[in-house]
DNA sequence: ATAGGGTTAG
């Protein structure tokens, strides 16, 4: 009866058809009472039907029962590692089968085992493969070839893709995507793009997958109209939308500035993950819309969605930009009641920046001594953070550390330390810092270094040194810099060179009424009354449309918004009389407010 | 037949 019903070999498309893990091992029973187990093929399709259906335990016994596990049986156990997700595993299985294992890796083997050092960016182990590969005479293989590429990509050895891409007789699409996507996450959209347009003309058509690739290019350098025209191509195309794609879409829409179309295409989407969600959050938080940040965050969790690190990040962003710490206290409650913060740097970085931007120095410094990996961001956040709090000195002190902690600064660790350094006037450590930047780690100064140096330079009196330093600029200096010397100038009455700094300011069109201010200032300074005239003309005219400055306090977990001559709020009349004891205080410990020019 | 390319965050 039995032997009649699984007579040998066991058909392999019936074993495939199973993914319930009580059918499998009724056949794999079956199978041991017919002997069939130790025969050639079948306990490889055994333990692929296992790995399918999840069932790792299982796969691996019998894997393991196996005296000379045979090739399927091998890239059986291989594959379903690699559905688990454990590409160390995997290279352990790839090199005992290699070594002691006595079958020879063919392609899918390979194929896999590339995979997996893709994801653990093992670029040695993925050429020692790459010539055990070419050795068995793969080395023309599409799947080896492009899992190679992957490789390189995922490496940010663009150069080497492309040397390989450029010699591999056979491409398809999924070479092709490997391609765009490695550009696009390389920051190269354009030669991304380039690709998409050489694969069309070779025949070859896109997919989802590849437009995720070019989405991306668009986010990268927020081009509307190139990410605009790709979303007509996957509509003209009648590509399927998946979640992937449609989260693409809406991430490109918000990098680039339509932040209304990425809540369209959002709320039209029927299937919605913890990523997609993320992707509008953080769309939100990093345009300024805290509120609404925070807000979708709760809307999340409604909808049955856990917020993620991810998700959790961009929600301690916006409390920092709004400097609203009991929430972001929260969220760091909550991401330790749920473990979420170990060797997660994005994660610990964010709750460091949101203290530090939420004025509790002590506890960002606390957290960032805990961390335990840090990398050159986690620094970067916790100098800036000393730069914030007025803490020149150690904001040095912990540069220095950092290089001894063998870590590279880049171009946002010198921001932050010309910053610091420059808050606190610190001016020669700021030009030993400078030239640091310039001859130790060869970082080109760009806009914000040379707007701190100028600063730094010009407060202590050093116009003149200062606008050399601008005179060396390649780029054209911005309205930042010629402010930092103009104000400079000001303070030290050094009116040529002040002059010369307004003419520049005015020459950009600054829209911020503080800068008219200044430059009027120094106008009146100069006597040179029909600038000031000039200036305050254009300043009328601009008063009218300026939206006006408010400032925030919270208290109690609750948000309270102030503007100019604001009474809305229930308690004004008490706040006013606060603050009028302050500045009495304040006047009386010899403080004397300077009146800035006021529009008449 | 099996295997390779995709989304969010400091």
């Amino acid at each position: 009866m039995l032997s009649a019903f699984c007579y040998p070999p066991w058909p392999r498309f019936l074993l495939s058809a199973i993914n319930n893990s009580r059918a499998i091992a009724q056949a794999h029973a079956l199978m041991i009472l017919t002997g069939e187990v130790a025969g050639d093929n079948s306990p490889g399709n055994l333990i692929a039907a296992y790995g399918r259906s999840g069932n790792l335990h299982a796969a691996r016994q019998l894997f393991h029962s196996l005296p000379q596990p045979t090739i399927s049986s091998w890239n059986a156990i291989i594959t379903a590692h690699s559905r688990n997700d454990s590409p160390f595993e995997i290279l352990r299985l790839y090199r005992r089968m290699v070594s002691v294992g006595g079958a020879k890796p063919d392609s899918s083997t390979f194929t896999v085992a590339l995979k997996a050092c893709a994801q653990l960016s093992d670029l040695e182990s993925g050429e020692q493969i790459r010539s055990h590969a070419a050795n068995l005479g793969f080395q023309n293989d599409v799947f080896v070839n492009s899992s190679l590429l992957n490789l390189y990509a995922k490496c940010g050895k663009m150069v080497d893709a492309l040397q390989l891409f450029d010699k591999m007789p056979k491409r398809d699409l999924v070479s092709w995507t490997t391609m765009i996507t490695g550009f696009s996450s390389a920051g190269k959209p354009l030669a991304a793009i380039d690709f998409y347009i050489r694969m069309q003309s070779e025949g070859v058509q896109g997919d989802g997958i590849a437009m995720v690739g070019l989405l991306q290019a668009c986010a990268v350098i927020g081009h509307a109209r190139m990410g605009l025209s790709i979303h007509g191509h996957i509509i003209r195309l009648d590509m399927r939308m998946d979640v992937v794609v449609e989260t693409s879409l809406v991430h490109m829409y918000a990098k680039s500035g339509h932040l209304s179309l990425a809540n369209r295409i959002f709320s039209r989407m029927r299937h919605k993950n913890v990523v997609s969600w993320s992707a509008l959050i953080s769309a939100h938080a990093q345009n300024g819309f805290a509120n609404e940040a925070l807000f979708m965050l709760v809307k999340m969790q409604d909808s049955g969605i856990q917020p993620d690190s991810a998700s959790l990040v961009s929600g301690l962003l916006a409390c920092s930009q709004i400097g609203f710490l009991k929430l972001g206290k929260s969220f760091h409650g909550f991401l330790i009641r749920r473990r979420l913060n170990v060797d997660d740097v994005k994660l610990g970085t964010a709750v460091i920046d949101m203290y530090s931007k939420c004025g509790c120095l002590l506890n960002a410094r606390t957290l960032f001594n805990v961390l335990s990996l840090r990398d050159s961001i986690a620094w970067n956040a916790m100098i800036s953070c000393y730069g914030i709090h007025g803490n020149g000195v150690e904001a040095l002190s912990l540069f220095l550390k950092m290089k001894e902690a063998n870590l590279k600064p880049d171009d946002a660790t010198f921001a932050s330390l010309m910053s610091a350094l420059s808050h606190s006037g610190l001016v020669d450590e700021g030009r030993q810092s400078f030239n640091c930047m310039l001859n130790e780690f060869r970082i080109e100064p760009g806009e914000k270094h040379y707007a701190s140096m100028v600063d730094l330079l010009a407060r202590a009196g050093h116009a003149e040194e200062a606008l050399d330093l601008i005179r060396t600029m390649t780029d054209e200096p911005g309205v930042a810099i010629w402010v930092a010397l103009l104000s400079g100038c000001l303070n030290h009455k050094k009116f040529i060179i002040g002059e010369y700094a307004a003419e520049k300011v005015l020459k950009l069109n600054p829209d911020d009424l503080g800068v008219y201010a200044l430059v009027s200032n120094l106008y009146a300074s100069a006597r040179n009354w029909d600038r000031v005239s000039e200036i305050r003309r254009v300043m009328k005219k601009m008063g009218m449309k300026k939206t006006p400055g408010h400032s925030l306090v919270e208290l109690d977990g609750k948000l309270h918004a102030f503007l100019v001559e604001d009474i809305s709020h229930p308690e004004h009349v008490k706040i006013v009389a606060v603050l009028k004891r302050l500045e009495y205080e304040m006047r009386k410990l010899g403080y004397i407010p300077k009146i800035e020019l006021v529009l008449t």
